[in-house]
DNA sequence: GTCTATAAATAGATAGAC
DNA sequence: GTCTATCTATTTATAGAC
């Protein structure tokens, strides 16, 4: 039921969403759908909840853990790809919210978001003091990060589309996503640039 | 008519955008709308068209400018933060057809969208051809330049809210984050990384 | 070209039987 | 907990007068 409401609201977004066709996707009845949650916005906001506690926890984990401010980085970096690459519907939610202003994101969620990019500023702060790292935006590392593995993600039914219409493949995986930003953000942190 | 029905399908994407809102924001009968577009969706696809072929237009002229390969990519950059900047319903738009498949797009705009980045590969080439730059797979400098550029511009609303909830300014301006990804871009084809 | 009125389908949500 | 049936509002789209 939880799943196929993530794929509906992943797939058409939270207006386009239809309560009759996660209903059908789930096996059960429609009315079953209003028993368990008050709304279908209620039952919209219950997944954006799931979704970016998971992405926050795991941000917070890496920030506080024993490694050393560089390979914080990159476990930042592969925290939140594996988290798209676990959670399909994930990445597109997100890029949708983004786009309508983050209209259906309440308090709780907002407080994980920021923690997200919180945690990137500690880590970068912690290089800062170890002097490992140069002072950088902490939000121009996050975006930097952020942005491409989001639209990465979910972009790839787009990314099928345009190699069906003749873009020459140029495929790139994740493990190869991973490294590049990595090398972006350590570029960057550590003033090779 | 068309600058309301853009705003429409920027704030609530195509399905969730009503011919009603568009018309009555246009101050034009709703007939009127059937009357000049065939339906909702040719409106759309119109809005689309003039969208990415502005895009790939500007791309495509930066690219055969006669500046060094290395302006050429800080003129990339600019061309399409200015695209963003001039037409606040680009970046939503764009980025929920990113998360929507790019159901939407046709072929002509799914070829202006390969030009996009053909234009960026074609700069690459020159600078490597030139010896200038070192070999990076287009697709990943692309994603790192125009992801941030997307989500950045398409993002105030959400960027709002998150200030108002608390989260430390931290206030990024587009020249900033122009500056940042032509330090990233460059950073990495030149090889100082 | 511009309008009113309305058709036809679908949406979210609920009442009430079991 | 689970279902059928239904209410009400809204949607895209069109017919037809002017």
């Amino acid at each position: 039921m939880r799943v196929a409401a993530q794929a509906e609201f992943a797939k058409r977004g939270f207006a386009g969403a239809s309560v009759d066709k996660i209903a059908a996707a789930a096996h059960v009845n429609k009315a079953m759908i209003y028993y368990h949650f008050s709304s279908k916005a209620a039952l919209y906001r219950e997944i954006l909840r799931d979704m970016f506690q998971a992405v926050g926890r795991r941000a917070r984990a890496v920030a506080e853990s024993n490694e050393p401010p560089a390979d914080k980085i990159g476990l930042f970096i592969e925290a939140i790809a594996a988290e798209a690459d676990a959670r399909p519907h994930f990445p597109p939610i997100w890029l949708r919210e983004v786009a309508e202003g983050g209209t259906h994101l309440d308090a709780t969620v907002l407080r994980d978001i920021t923690g997200v990019v919180q945690s990137l500023a500690a880590i970068i702060d912690e290089g800062v003091r170890r002097g490992r790292f140069t002072r950088v935006n902490p939000v121009l590392i996050h975006v930097s990060i952020v942005a491409p593995l989001m639209i990465h993600f979910g972009s790839r039914g787009l990314r099928e589309r345009l190699e069906r219409h003749g873009l020459r493949g140029a495929g790139t995986t994740p493990p190869a996503l991973i490294e590049h930003l990595r090398r972006v953000a350590l570029g960057l942190l550590e003033g090779r640039t």
